[in-house]
DNA sequence: TAATTTATGTTGCATATGCAACAGATATTT
DNA sequence: AAATATCTGTTGCATATGCAACATAAATTA
């Protein structure tokens, strides 16, 4: 496991825990990791859910497929971030969501279930690593709760305005960079691809923003707060 | 606090907290309890955030307003829920929602900051509330991720049936009642009410679903579940 | 380099939806 | 009961958006 530590030093589960306790609290864990190729599939929705993901490389998409292939884009991760953790701790058995590897990729696995029930002779680490995991959901429940935001707005230069505007406040720089193309955005956004285009060309020509791929410039930040207000 | 034992048992974040434990407990969370009548503020967005809030009794509406006027209803949460536990636990400073008591209610607030982070030579029952907050959080991450799901569809008519197709599954009986009239469930569902009422209406007509008023039934599960296949 | 695939932008069209205005129903207050 | 306020449904209209089809650009592969 050695050669993974200095991902799992990034890894906000394992904040505060003694480098020295790492390797002990692996095996504690039952870690285990796993390769997946460019486009191979994680989990499918409906599996089992009985350990979370560490993601030590790669891209992951989080993904909500309907019947009629409609496809929506939950969330995009990658190094040293989790996915699985709230299935886990709300004691959900089957996964909602599909997984995807972007990327080519792999991933830890660690049975963090067991830690919050069984081992009640808890090992020193095992209060933080909870405490860590409270503060992980917690965050991830605010940026769904941003992302609740975009997706309430009525118009789609809306949703792609303040979804800019919310990354123009994480990454703080002039121009930002984004992990979707066009039609990753559109299915992050839950809009149409070609609509998503149009509304872009048209901000760019009432010089909201400029863009040349995923690289966004906001050359104003009053007028596309307050899209709405001026008509 | 006597006066309040029999909610505080059902709050979640006490289970398996012995009933004996709970007043020294209270004392410990710096327990205070607050009245507000119908329709006042409860926290304004910007506030300052420094504890969690448990309702007693009554109704508050979670909301998210934007310059122009346009409201988000986000969620309408009642008697033994909490509220700004996601805001403590990721430790943001500032509320990005405004809450408001929709009907007379009683609120008590607790410190759970202090409890998970100076606390630390710890009563007893540390361990467990914050393993029960891990529970709530992670499952209230699920139910953002289904509004996700909601808000995400193309057309009203989508949004409407995958909210009802999901309250169907919570509430398991075959007429449903909603906490929404329709003003309110258009804000929660972010579409127009008047777009709102003639799909409701459309989709009666399509013997779809019957309602009066906030209860709904839901005839055709199947056709509803795939919507937009049939075009 | 050429060939092929993928990404992005553009446009026309049909439809959905926000909006405003109104009407009737229901609930609340006087 | 009467008066008032609130809730719900209906409709016309302007606009936004999904969708399909196509064009060009960029990236990838042969």
């Amino acid at each position: 496991m050695k050669e993974y530590f200095h991902i799992l030093k990034q890894v906000k589960l394992f904040d505060d825990i003694d480098s020295n306790d790492l390797n002990s609290m692996l095996h504690c864990l039952g870690a285990k990791t796993k390769k997946y190729n460019k486009n191979s599939i994680v989990c499918l929705a409906g599996d089992n859910i009985n350990s979370i993901g560490i993601v030590l490389s790669g891209t992951l998409d989080i993904v909500k497929e309907d019947i009629c292939g409609n496809r929506s884009l939950i969330s995009r991760i990658s190094t040293s971030h989790l996915f699985g953790e709230a299935f886990v701790c709300a004691e959900i058995k089957k996964s909602p969501v599909t997984i995807y590897s972007a990327t080519k990729s792999e991933i830890m696995y660690i049975n963090f279930k067991k830690l919050i029930t069984s081992c009640r002779n808890s090992c020193t680490f095992h209060n933080r690593l909870i405490q860590n995991m409270l503060k992980i959901i917690a965050k991830k429940n605010l940026m769904l709760t941003e992302k609740l935001d975009y997706l309430g707005k009525k118009s789609t230069k809306e949703k792609i305005a303040s979804y800019l505007i919310n990354q123009l406040a994480l990454q703080q720089k002039s121009t930002i960079t984004i992990p979707y193309n066009r039609n990753e955005l559109a299915d992050y956004l839950n809009v149409n691809r070609s609509a998503l285009s149009r509304e872009l060309s048209k901000m760019r020509d009432e010089k909201l923003i400029e863009f040349q791929k995923n690289k966004f410039t906001i050359l104003n930040v009053e007028k596309l707060n307050n899209l709405d207000i001026k008509k």
